[in-house]
DNA sequence: GTCTATAAGCCGATAGAC
DNA sequence: GTCTATCGGCTTATAGAC
């Protein structure tokens, strides 16, 4: 087996770290410590550890973002965009619940310039789900009334899958986005003339492609960007 | 106007401060500053920061444990019970939003024996939710099949109202308690025989008698306990 | 690329004057 | 009850040897 590079034992030894104990609760050399490395040596990959809080909420939204696009191209009806958007985020809540964590709960640690930046962007990927749920209700798909709170409501159970689940559990990242799904369509009051719709009568295209969407610029794996970092500053 | 009691004007502030920035990203002098005192004089009124976190842990789950154990002694039916839990959950944590997201986000900032005692309280509160769920699938009232699930799911969307909730928003804590109960039933297709079971049908006793269970003992005001630390320490 | 050593400052908490 | 002054320790980050 071929020895992980450094700069990802640092990632993943923040991210592991930023998600137990927070960003303010987590010192360098903790990170340094539980990459194998000194504190010093730490600065040879990055340029400063509020740095490496930015990378990863840039990395997690910009990939959750990109997914999101990647959902609506392929969808058209509200209810498999929906179900397609629920699927997408429980599956990486539960398959990345470390990033997720960090950027649900980091955003204030952030120097003010980016978190405005990142709070834009959670505002945009907050929209894409209300523009969804708006578009079903207008069209007759969905029974519930008040858009933003049903929005609120389902973005609150999904994310806080990053908090409980275990990759050891009972269920898949992708069979709980599943259940999710269903979950979220009846909660919705899914359906037209008193029939509900269950996720079994939908077309819904296969999620995989939406995690690797997320995965493809969202995951770790670009920590080599110290560089840009450095230009950035 | 009465000026604000010193203990109480510490108390606020630290909730606000471990709200919005985290117990580790705050200072005793911050605290202190927006007490209007020194950071010596804190500790007049308290014997550590990490006591006054513990107190506020405590307060609120024991708060939160208590009003639920009230839900359940006034409530029979798991149809009632249940939508009682959501009321009193969602509109404690709309008017103690602060408070709540400490309670709900900090646990891992306690030091180990009290992060034991509180994850236990923790465990037993959704150990309550869990129950209610698991009698009404059993009872035939609820036609969702994983009550775990679904357990997480609610308490979920129900806890993350801390985050976005304002109070000049267009719902009052009570008002949004109810659209939430009502989402809840909707999530767990509850009704018998196809017959869709809503609010509106049931008999559900008022939430405020609840929310004064969780503020006699689970909201600030008990901050003079320098003394009973201190016994304990 | 990793180390040691260290700078400069903030941290929680205490002592003692008033 | 509040202050000032201060201790020892830990923090982020840098400098420079190897």
């Amino acid at each position: 087996m071929s020895p992980m590079p450094t700069e990802d034992r640092i990632w993943l030894a923040a991210l592991a770290l930023f998600a137990r104990q927070g960003f303010a609760g987590t010192s360098t050399r903790e990170i340094a410590d539980a990459s194998g490395l000194t504190a010093g040596s730490l600065y040879h990959y990055m340029g400063s550890k509020d740095d490496l809080l930015e990378q990863v909420m840039l990395g997690g939204m910009t990939g959750l973002l990109e997914a999101a696009a990647a959902v609506v191209a392929a969808t058209e009806q509200p209810p498999q965009r929906l179900v397609s958007l629920v699927q997408l985020h429980v599956a990486v809540h539960a398959r990345h619940r470390l990033e997720a964590k960090v950027v649900d709960r980091e955003i204030e640690q952030l120097p003010p310039a980016t978190r405005k930046r990142i709070g834009a962007m959670r505002d945009e990927y907050e929209g894409v789900w209300r523009g969804v749920v708006s578009a079903g209700i207008d069209a007759g798909d969905f029974g519930v009334a008040d858009a933003r709170l049903a929005t609120l409501a389902l973005l609150g159970m999904c994310t806080e899958v990053a908090t409980w689940f275990r990759p050891k559990g009972p269920l898949t990242p992708e069979a709980l986005g599943l259940e999710f799904a269903q979950m979220t369509l009846s909660l919705l009051r899914a359906g037209r003339s008193g029939v509900p719709l269950t996720v079994a009568d939908l077309e819904v295209p296969a999620v995989g492609p939406f995690i690797a969407a997320y995965e493809r610029r969202g995951g770790y794996g670009m920590v080599g960007a110290k560089a840009a970092s450095r230009r950035g500053a």
